[in-house]
RNA sequence: GCUCGAAUGGUGGAAUCGGUAGACACGAAGGACUUAAAAUCCUUUGGCUAUUGCAGCUGUGCGGGUUCAAGUCCCGCUUCGAGUACCA
């Protein structure tokens, strides 16, 4: 019987799905939750490249529930972004509806690739069932504050009785600007102003800062969504701009995030990124006065131990310093400076790195020498790092040094013999001379000379300290998640507007849904789309939306028009998979639980600084509140690797409609030209495909190579103009998913990028026809017979077995696939077809061609699902070799190899191997220096 | 610039604790079956030298080192990839 894997997969689909196979509930079984990263279903469709981690995870819980384990593993949609806002922009397309069919689409493709979600738990993030937790999440971030004494999360309510009794006295809180304020202050304020106080500590708060605005897309962009001064989607410029956003208070939690990747099992080189993401740095922050005047500013610095090199100052151009500090004279040109930097995108700020700069006509005070520096303006300081405010130490800063030399300030080296007329000395490395600088007369008691850089800083640090000129501080790189979007597509804020502070709709009235518009692109004045809605405000007595002409601002407010960005949703839809249709909770406290968080999540590296931070961000907060029993959401996490378009082309002699075989080319004047991949297979053109390709190619002609049209390749993105888009659709159809799922895992490690490369698939595909055969021979009914296994067969048996788990718990699902064949190979030379050999075959294959498993298995006569078997142990006993091999190595090179039995003593071996006719030829004339049996089976004789 | 990772045949890649490098697969060459093709099966396949001598030498990006023994560990380079980028 032949192997029909059409029939096959299509049967077992459908049995899946009839009998429910892979519909989880709490049971009485240890779980395991294993979670792929959920795609953002885009119009393209999915190419072979997606099913890569969705077929690791698979595999790994279908291991995992053969084990005994209670497996979640769920798949949903990432469904608000960007792609189809644009595409109903210029189509007039609802969203909604270019959503929705994209994911049926998806659905429909993931559908055949034999994948054992449960798609009773599947989730939208535009779902108004769904993000009704995002935007409560939301209104629970509104409503708390960061306590850094407790280290956690408290409700806004605390914060204020804090405020009643005390005012900010001994306060220690995450905030945007440290305040100082009495009891009685506080209470004097109007109501409007307790609230613009209160955004200053609110976990989800409106503030005044500097975003990434791209003009082209009409829209602010978080960080992560900037790259190289582009916006990662369109790569768009982007600029700076002061806008009043929502803001979630990421950087209350940089510790915690820090601290957390030591508790997960992650790959490094991705820890890493997220560490240098969070960008801890320790310094101190130091007054300085400014001369002549009243006023006084703070730098941050991490070389306290070079206060005694400071020539100069630098303020960053959007500094709020930079009027209070320029001086008249110098006003005109601070003005035309700051002119100039604010039209520069940050692009242009990226790639031209000429020195700028102005001087603001103030000086500071050097609290350590009562020296007067001049204060300059550049913008090469940045204003959201740190406080905005430099002190310049060109001996040792090679930014300091290349301003110094640009504009001609002073250089005054720091440690015992650096050489700064070239470069500055960077390097925190050396002793400390100059400290104080022997000319000046002495301003303060500190003495730094002969200490070590490291010793310096540190007592330094503690001077200040003592002094009170400032203070020891941590700084952090991360950045609060600037958290409003200026489009249509994604979900409401449930917020309204009244005397220009937000407030929340009530709790009890979510989800507040997603209102109709007339077009989808920004209003005439600016407003984001929202403001084309006519029915977008909110009556407070009623709790419902009601018409924008109704707006009175006594009962009836404005509605927010920002919508939230596409890391809202995904930040704590793990949570909403254990417990999908729960409309009173994000998830039961029962649900949780017992889920607890991801054991294996596996996605692309991409999302390190984006939804990996946003989501730890988010789940830490939800555990603060007592809504998520871990703190850390995903224990285990995989990155798949990227698969590359593998291109093919032809080569077309110019001024011609010829096409010249790819080693032929050289001896012509060629073109290479893109052609579809899928109508080349092995590198060979399938020239009537090709002539029907394209009405051009109709009458082509060609110069062949053996008779065929051998076509050129290279390794590019996976792209439609690349004509080297692989469809799993197109490979499920010709051989089958479950080739298809063993060939995308057989392609190499699945955390390497690999270039797509339909070369090898018939390699597999052979290897589950070898299988069938092991089953059926040429007969049409099974030749499995009850017979006892041979030695042979069962050392076979057991060898995969424990390859084959050792794999899976390494994820090294390449090498299971090659000890399939091996296993597949001996049985079929041993003709084995005997039941004790054959079904735990069945049952460790199964994870990895799920449907041909299947099949089998019921025709052995199972009528239960091949899912609920159980994974076969392997024995030892069967592995062990009645007889070793021992390599015979003469000065560590192996010179002849050695059967002898397996349990022979040490001595004996030894004995034997110098005895034996070829270490005569070794041996003769030398001295043994030593003779060495080694457990791998090798006996060295060194020769003196 | 900084951080991390990688480099093995014609190709994708194995080698799990320092122990016979190149598993498995593709491709290629030769052969069997066949009127022929497809499919299937068998043999060879890192390089060089031998092949009426069954073997020898060499070999994991480059240069050193440790070790009886190094693709694997250490030091110094080269190249490629990823992340990050005026973070004081």
């Amino acid at each position: 019987m032949e192997y029909n894997f059409r029939d096959i997969e299509k049967k077992w689909r459908e049995y899946w799905i009839a009998n429910k196979v892979y519909q989880v509930e709490i049971n009485e079984k240890p779980k395991y939750y294993v979670l792929d990263m959920f795609p953002y279903p885009s119009g393209a469709g999915l190419h072979v490249g997606h099913p890569l981690g969705y077929i690791a995870s698979d595999i790994y819980s279908r291991y995992k529930r053969l084990q005994g384990f209670n497996v979640l593993h769920p798949m949903g949609y990432d469904a608000y972004g960007l792609p189809a806002e644009q595409y109903a922009i210029q189509t007039g397309q609802h969203p909604a509806i270019t959503t929705v069919n994209n994911i049926n689409r998806y659905r429909e493709q993931l559908d055949k690739i034999g994948f054992s979600f449960d798609w009773n738990r599947e989730v939208r993030t535009c779902d108004p069932g769904y993000y009704h937790w995002t935007q409560w999440a939301f209104q629970k971030m509104f409503n708390s504050f960061y306590c850094n004494t407790c280290g956690k999360a408290q409700p806004i309510e605390k914060l204020i009785a804090h405020f009643e009794e005390k005012g900010t006295e001994g306060l220690d809180v995450a905030c945007s600007e440290e305040l100082s304020f009495t009891a009685e202050e506080w209470k004097a304020k109007s109501e409007k102003e307790q609230q613009e106080t209160l955004m200053n500590y609110r976990i989800a708060y409106l503030g005044e800062t500097m975003v990434n605005w791209c003009p082209e897309l009409g829209t602010v962009l978080a960080n992560d969504e900037v790259i190289e001064g582009v916006s990662a989607r369109g790569g768009y410029p982007v600029v700076q701009k002061k806008m009043r956003q929502w803001c979630l208070r990421v950087s209350a939690y940089a510790q915690r995030l820090l601290d957390g990747l030591d508790t997960v099992d992650w790959t490094d080189s991705l820890k890493e990124t997220q560490r240098n993401w969070i960008g801890r740095s320790e310094g101190a922050e130091v007054r300085f006065k400014v001369k002549d005047s009243d006023k006084e500013f703070t730098i941050f610095t991490t070389r306290a131990d070079t206060m005694f090199g400071v020539t100069f100052m630098v303020l960053a151009p959007e500094s709020e310093l930079v009027p209070e500090l320029t001086t008249d004279e110098q006003k005109a040109e601070v003005e035309a400076y700051l002119d100039r930097t604010k039209k520069r995108t940050e692009r242009e700020r990226i790639s031209d790195r000429k020195v700028t700069g102005v001087f603001s006509g103030s000086y500071a005070i050097n609290p350590f020498t009562g020296e007067a520096v001049p204060i300059w303006i550049s913008d090469y300081v940045l204003a959201g790092y740190g406080t905005g405010a430099i002190m310049a130490v060109p001996a040792h800063d090679s930014r300091d040094y290349a301003f110094a030399k640009h504009f001609n300030l002073p250089i005054v080296p720091l440690v015992e013999g650096c050489d700064v007329s070239e470069e500055s000395f960077d390097a925190k490395e050396g002793i400390v001379c100059n400290s104080p600088k022997a000319s000046a007369t002495p301003y303060c008691d500190l003495n730094l000379n002969g200490l070590t850089i490291k010793e310096a800083i540190a007592t330094t640090k503690k001077y200040v300290k003592e002094h009170n000129l400032g203070r020891v501080k941590v700084n952090y790189r991360l950045r609060d998640a600037i958290f409003s979007r200026q489009r249509y597509w994604g979900e409401p804020f449930p917020v309204y507007y009244k005397d220009g502070m937000p407030y929340m709709i009530d709790e009890s009235k979510l989800p507040l849904e997603l209102p109709e518009v007339s077009q989808f692109k920004p209003t005439e004045s600016g407003e984001p789309p929202l403001g084309h809605a006519t029915k977008w405000a909110w009556d407070v007595e009623k709790g419902e939306v009601v018409e924008n002409s109704l707006i009175d601002n006594q009962t009836v407010f404005p509605l927010e028009l920002n919508t939230m960005p596409g890391f809202a949703g995904s930040s704590a839809y793990y949570l909403r998979y254990m417990d999908a249709h729960n409309d009173q909770a994000l998830v039961s406290k029962e649900a949780d639980e017992y889920w607890q968080n991801v054991d294996l999540y596996v996605g692309g590296t991409e999302h390190a600084t984006g939804h990996l931070i946003y989501s730890r961000f988010w789940n830490k907060f939800l555990f603060d509140l007592g809504v998520s029993v871990k703190e850390e959401p995903f224990q285990k996490l995989i990155n798949q690797g990227m698969i590359q378009g593998r291109s093919n082309f032809v080569y077309r002699i110019k001024d011609t409609n010829t096409f010249v075989s790819y080693n032929l080319k050289d001896q012509y004047d060629v073109t290479p030209l893109h052609v579809d991949v899928n109508i080349v297979s092995n590198d060979v053109l399938d020239i009537e495909a090709f002539k029907n390709w394209r009405p051009e190619y109709n009458n082509a002609e060609f110069i062949l190579e053996d008779g065929k049209y051998v076509c050129g390749w290279a390794v590019e993105k996976m792209s439609k103009s690349m004509y080297n888009v692989v469809n799993p659709d197109v490979i499920v159809e010709k051989y089958g998913a479950d080739t298809l799922r063993l060939y995308e895992m057989f392609l190499g490690p699945i955390e390497q990028s690999k270039p797509w490369d339909t070369n090898g698939i018939d390699g597999v595909h052979r290897f589950l026809k070898k299988l069938w055969g092991l089953f059926y021979g040429n007969q049409d009914a099974l030749q499995v017979t009850d017979g006892e296994p041979t030695p042979e067969e069962l050392k076979s048996l057991h060898k995969l077995i424990k390859k084959v788990t050792y794999d899976i718990e390494h994820f090294s699902y390449n090498t299971s696939i090659s000890a399939f064949m091996i296993c597949v190979n001996e049985l079929g030379g041993l003709k084995c077809t005997k039941r004790a050999i054959l079904e735990p075959l069945v049952i460790v294959l199964a994870p990895f061609a799920p449907h041909i498993a299947e099949e089998l298995w019921h025709e052995l006569g199972h009528d239960t699902t091949v899912c609920d078997a159980q994974w076969p142990a392997y024995d030892e006993q069967y592995l062990v070799e009645n007889t070793a091999n021992y390599a015979i190595s003469f000065n560590g090179k192996v010179r002849f190899n050695l059967a002898l039995p397996a349990d022979m003593p040490k001595e004996e071996v030894e004995k034997t191997a110098l005895a034996h006719e070829y270490s005569a030829k070794w041996l003769e004339g030398k001295q043994i220096r030593k003779v060495i049996v080694v457990p791998k089976k090798i006996v060295n004789i060194v020769l003196g």
